[in-house]
DNA sequence: AATGAATGAGTATTCATTCAT
DNA sequence: TATGAATGAATACTCATTCAT
């Protein structure tokens, strides 16, 4: 009765993160109609009624659960964009394609792509704008220009770079979907085996 | 419209069809949870209950429409896997890497790699084994036939054969999943230009 | 195809019948909102849509199947209450409480009385009517009848012939019930047996 | 009426006894197939959601129905066995007799046994084992003891105590049922003069 | 601010009834 | 006549949303 429940008082700025986490749990795994606002709200351990102080609706919540959690994605992804490697560019390619692997294979990443390629988004315009220009097109740009910068090094050898960038987003991504889904794909190496597969194959493509 | 709406036709062979094909539509539309049966049925042109005359419960339908789709893909992939063709390995990798990219570009096979990606098969194990087994790994296993023999003629550079053909279906897969979903990747040309593109790079990767 | 199917074709004026006596098992195992049509049908080997050549309702059916019943069971108690026989008013009592035994402990009989317990008369008045004045009153009368000629004779103790009446059909029906769900009382022996005990009992309050 | 109507009142210690009385009325009238949960519902007072807040399905709403109403009956039953009379054993069984009329002329009584004699139990073996033991055979022994007491002291004349004892139950029963529904029965007079008729033709059977 | 009991619109499913054959 | 495929109104049950506490 009067013991102390965890996660009640106190601390009312962290309700909207605690539920997100548990949004993006249950929308992960059962998708927008599967997932049960009793189950997220017992995941995040606060009442259902809560819920509803943050958020309008479940459609809601699920936007405001992929917003935030593509934000943090394309943070991370401006992070890596504007890191600047010296050396070969090759090496900054292997760099930042490992960068970029590590990126795709975090969870927060996967769950969203899947929502995306489950055509969850269907309704939510905005947010596969979103994800389609922030996270696909701007990964893709950065590859196309170091692969650019490449071309005209003459370590690469002559291509178009938006086409070489999309080839190298469909190989990552593919792998980044089959890895998180390994009991599809058994076979599947650990992860640095399956990036030192993908850069082998990548640059044999695109070496002189 | 020029569907043949009359009520109360009687023809039962042809009702499991209609309903498997408007069960294809709303659930590779909406999901498994987000389709409504009675969307299915208006769609199929009959009535709510008559869906239940063929199929036990809503899961039912689900599970069936899945095997159905995949069932005519997976004949359509023995069909190309058995097909011998004359000439150089890469021309016959060419022809078997059209006919594939064909294949996967087919609607039936789309809603069915979408609702795989989207984990709606999570409660069909058998379902999923059979897409892993006989859609992915066969599909694989002719290519890297193909490329292990393009290997030993000396027109395709040494390199293991089986990472070899799972960086072609990642490629493949993944751009036929962007083509899919075109207004999510509006700058991709046309199938055959994609095609091209694909093969071009892929090439250039393994050819000697 | 040509095989001559039984019970289709031929015979026409046996369908009713045929339909009631499926009726018959089907509303009093499950009741009238239990019972579904569709296993009425199959178990009287007749289509389904059959039945609504003979019968307007799943209520008229009913209605028909228990009017039929109780007409089985008036004649018959007609034709009992008619039978006379000679020698002293007990044994007139004795054969005639035996018969009406008989005709309690008949499955048609019971189940018509299962239904009336059961209240699922309650929206058919003409048949509870029915029921309540043929049926109950009716072999009230002759039993009353019978005991005021033994108390007229001296055979019998003097009381109210038609609390009497009552009390004997009390006991018999009650027993009746019992006997027709022996699961629910195994200690009950034989039909003959108790029927012993029963004018036995009976003999002794009303005897002088 | 001047039952308290406010919307969504907040007593969650009630709502089970609210709905079960509702329950009871219903499924008591309709049985369990004709009963709809929409009128449960109603009559309770609830939302139709709120049911399912305590009970799984309609057949555990209706199962706990049965048992709560039967657990009532066998308290109350076990109270009179219990109970201790000084006097002749006459006026012990008189006294004893006229408890047990009160008791199976209750409502709540009148109900199940109604469902019991429709056979609504046919699918909840635990509740008539319940039914049976409980309270037909508890019921029946206390009156067997009785009787077995008078005939020991003399004042009853001999007989076996438990076939005199089913007799006993025969008439009771039968008479409660007819009480019950007077519609079916307008001879009958009061409780109590229907009591004395009773005690006066079964005490003629036994008593020396 | 937080809760979870209460709600009822929405959905899957059943089954009496119809009707094309 | 007879059939059983087809129908949709009716009903059990779920779950997003509200609101008394």
């Amino acid at each position: 009765m009067d013991t102390v429940e965890r996660s009640r008082r106190r601390c009312p700025e962290e309700r909207p993160g605690q539920i997100l986490d548990a949004a993006f749990v249950e929308f992960g795994q059962r998708g927008l109609a599967g997932a049960r606002l009793d189950d997220i709200a017992r995941r995040a351990g606060v009442g259902k009624g809560t819920i509803y102080l943050y958020f309008d609706t479940k459609e809601a919540l699920f936007r405001e659960m992929v917003r935030v959690t593509l934000g943090v994605a394309i943070e991370e992804a401006e992070r890596m964009a504007s890191a600047h490697i010296s050396g070969s560019i090759e090496s900054l390619f292997q760099e930042y394609a490992k960068k970029w692997w590590t990126f795709i294979r975090d969870e927060r990443f996967a769950v969203v792509q899947r929502l995306v390629l489950a055509g969850e988004l269907r309704d939510f315009p905005e947010l596969m704008a979103f994800f389609a220009n922030d996270i696909v097109i701007r990964g893709r740009r950065v590859v196309a220009g170091i692969i650019a910068r490449g071309i005209a090094s003459g370590e690469f050898r002559p291509t178009d770079p938006d086409i070489a960038a999309r080839m190298y987003s469909a190989i990552w991504f593919a792998h980044a979907n089959w890895a998180a889904n390994s009991h599809f794909h058994p076979a599947l190496g650990s992860d640095a085996q399956v990036l030192e597969e993908m850069l082998d194959f990548y640059l044999r493509a695109i070496k002189q």
